[in-house]
DNA sequence: CGGATTTGACCCGCGC
DNA sequence: GCGCGGGTCAAATCCG
């Protein structure tokens, strides 16, 4: 995967940021249009992949680009269901493969906080972590619990700033959360400090389809979720900053806001 | 005991 | 064609 680090904005400054509070945790978006960006970014935004979208959504073009394979493709594919013989063990893995060309539409946004694997109401299993070029850190590799559901998410530290979480969602549920916010007693340590933390979600935008995967804010601050997945394509173009401030008044009520 | 995590191996795409 | 690097698999291990 290209390095996608370096060709990203810089991290926010106190002057572009947003800041609400709720719950009493203090947030800060860098910049919203950020939410929503990633490759296709086909959930979430009425009519898929970028017609219906409500007025206030200007958003810029490579919101709604598709990936460079068909994300239609993809829906379609990965039942994810294990055989467990062995002999044609290969020839399954390799048609597997075949279809790896194949990208979910992702969402990627970045969270200041010291949990790694940040509680966003469902519930995940660890299939692969693994050390990546030019970061000190792992990155590891999640998939939804949901038998039918094949949402994938990889969650790495930043190089730049340990302090942030970069966390990457590929799919679209197609159930409803299954965690509850509260604390479980079977919950393992960590858990149950995610999941007692304040939390906030961020304000559900104007999603007809499912809701996109909404980040759970942590006691952190959420730096933004804001970059693209992006593509050797997608870095080439310079995408045109949308207005904040109307994006903003779609998914963050003015009385909870304060800059 | 069942589910989750760890971890080394494997596969494949891509750039050179 | 080759090597690198990312993503996934699956057996072993851990944990409640």
């Amino acid at each position: 995967m290209e390095e996608q680090e370096e060709s990203l904005p810089p991290l926010s400054d106190a002057s572009s940021s947003w800041k609400f509070s709720a719950d009493g945790a203090s947030i800060s978006i860098a910049s919203l249009h950020d939410v929503c960006v990633g490759e296709g970014l086909d959930w979430g935004l009425p009519g898929g992949t970028g017609d219906g979208l409500p007025p206030a959504f200007d958003l810029p073009s490579w919101v709604t680009e598709e990936p460079r394979s068909s994300v239609a493709a993809a829906a379609s594919s990965s039942s994810d269901e294990r055989p467990g013989g062995k002999p044609a063990e290969k020839a399954n893995r390799s048609a597997k493969r075949v279809q790896k060309g194949t990208r979910q539409p992702r969402f990627a946004f970045m969270t200041k906080s010291e949990i790694d694997h940040l509680e966003d109401g469902y519930r995940w299993r660890k299939y692969g972590q693994k050390v990546v070029k030019n970061s000190p850190f792992p990155r590891s590799y999640y998939r939804c619990t949901h038998s039918k559901c094949n949402v994938k998410k990889r969650v790495e530290r930043s190089s730049q700033d340990p302090s942030i979480v970069i966390t990457t969602y590929e799919g679209q549920h197609c159930h409803h959360t299954t965690v509850s916010a509260s604390p479980r007693a079977d919950a393992s340590p960590s858990q149950q400090l995610a999941s007692s933390a304040p939390q906030i979600r961020l304000p559900a935008m104007q999603f007809h389809r499912n809701p996109p995967v909404l980040p759970v804010i942590h006691p952190g601050r959420v730096i933004g979720p804001r970059y693209e997945e992006r593509t050797a394509s997608a870095v080439e173009r310079t995408s045109p900053a949308p207005t904040d401030e109307g994006l903003l008044d779609d998914v963050v009520p003015s009385g909870m806001r304060r800059r």
